[in-house]
DNA sequence: GACGAATGGTTCGCCAGCGAAATAGTCTGC
DNA sequence: GCAGACTATTTCGCTGGCGAACCATTCGTC
C-alpha cells in the first residue's frame, strides 16, 4: 500500500534538494491534519456546526465555561482579531455570552451558555466518533509511541525561541 | 518538561467523555502543524513570498514544471475555485504561465517559469531549514518511526472512504 | 495624583478559500 | 451528426482570519 507522499516523493527521487524523511514527516502531518478538517466539517453538519465554532467551544469547555479572549486565542494560536470575530459569531448563535468584567474593566468574559454547552456536548459525540476512527487504526501501544513523539516534537517547538520567527512570545 | 497539549488535558482530567489519548494526538498533530505554519510564513518572508504560493510551485516542481490545476488542486486538497485564485496570484508575479491545451481546449496547463523556479529554489532553503530544526529534535531511528506511524494514519485516511465524509472522491 | 507606557479588546480593510453556478469543450448513443 | 451527459476551469458572492490602527482602562513612577 502507499499513500499520496509516497507518490509524492517519489516524482521528487534525485532532483531534491530537500531531506527526504523530513519533507515525508511534515507532508504527512500537514495532509492529515487537513483530510481531518474536512471530514469534521462534513461530520459536524449533522448539528449545523462548523469546526471553528466547536474548537472554540471545546476549549471554553476545557476553562469550565469561562475564559477571556486572549486566553482562548492563545490556547487556539488564533489572532486577537480572529478571535473577537469567533465570539462574534458564537455570540450571534447564543452558545456564548460575553460579560464586562467589574474588577478590570478592560477586560471581559466569555461564557458558555446553557444552549452552547448542550450543542457542544451533541458535537462531542461527533467529533470524537471522526478523531477515533482515524486514530484507531493503531493500536494501543503504536498510538503511545505516536503521541510521546508529537509531544517531543511539540515540547521543542514551544519551548525553544526559533530563530525565524519574528513573532514576540 | 511539559507542553501545552498536556496543560490542555490536565483541565479536562475527569469531566471529559472522550479518550485522552485520541484528543492529544490529534491536539498535538494540529497545533504542530499551525506552528510550522506560522514559522514557515515568517520565514518565507525572508523571499517576499507567501507559504501558499511556496506549497504551489513545489507541487508544480515536483510535477517537472508542468501540470493541470486540477492535479494540483487535488495535490494541495484544494477546491477548484482556491487553486484558481492561486494560479492567478502566481501568474500576476510572473512565477507561472498558463497555457491552453490543444488536444483537449477545456484543459489548462500550468508552467513553471524560469523567474518562478528561481524564486521557488531560493524559498526551498529556507523551508528546509525551518522543518528540519523542527523534525531534528528527534533522532534519525525516531524520525523513521513517527513517519511509519504517520504513513499507517494516512494510508487509512486515503484508502478508506469514512462514513461521515459527504464528499466524492 | 497625573502622565506616559502597557494591556485587553474591538474595528477596519484586506485576502485566501469555499460552494454553487456559469462557461466552454468533449464524449456517447442513437 | 446532434442531443444530452459529463469534464475542466472560471466567476461570483460570502466568510474566517490577519495585521495595523484604535479605544478604553489600568499600572508605574516621579
Amino acid at each position: 500500500m502507499e499513500d499520496s507522499v509516497d507518490r509524492h516523493l517519489a516524482r521528487w527521487r534525485g532532483k531534491a534538494p530537500f531531506e527526504e524523511r523530513v519533507e515525508a514527516i511534515v507532508t504527512r502531518m500537514q495532509t492529515l491534519v487537513k483530510h481531518l478538517a474536512h471530514t469534521k466539517e462534513a461530520a459536524l453538519a449533522q448539528v449545523g456546526m462548523q469546526d471553528y465554532e466547536f474548537e472554540t467551544l471545546h476549549r471554553l469547555v476545557a476553562r469550565d465555561g469561562r475564559a477571556t479572549p486572549s486566553e482562548l486565542a492563545a490556547d487556539l494560536l488564533l489572532s486577537p482579531a480572529g478571535m473577537t470575530g469567533r465570539l462574534d459569531t458564537l455570540e450571534k448563535a447564543g452558545l456564548v455570552r460575553r460579560v464586562r468584567s467589574v474588577e478590570d474593566r478592560r477586560r471581559v468574559d466569555v461564557e458558555l451558555t446553557p444552549k452552547g454547552r448542550d450543542l457542544w456536548t451533541d458535537a462531542m459525540t461527533i467529533r470524537g466518533e471522526v478523531e477515533a476512527h482515524m486514530v484507531h487504526v493503531l493500536d494501543e501501544e503504536a498510538q503511545a509511541q505516536l503521541d510521546r513523539l508529537l509531544r517531543r516534537l511539540l515540547t521543542s517547538v514551544e519551548s525553544g525561541r526559533v530563530p525565524w520567527d519574528t513573532r514576540p512570545a
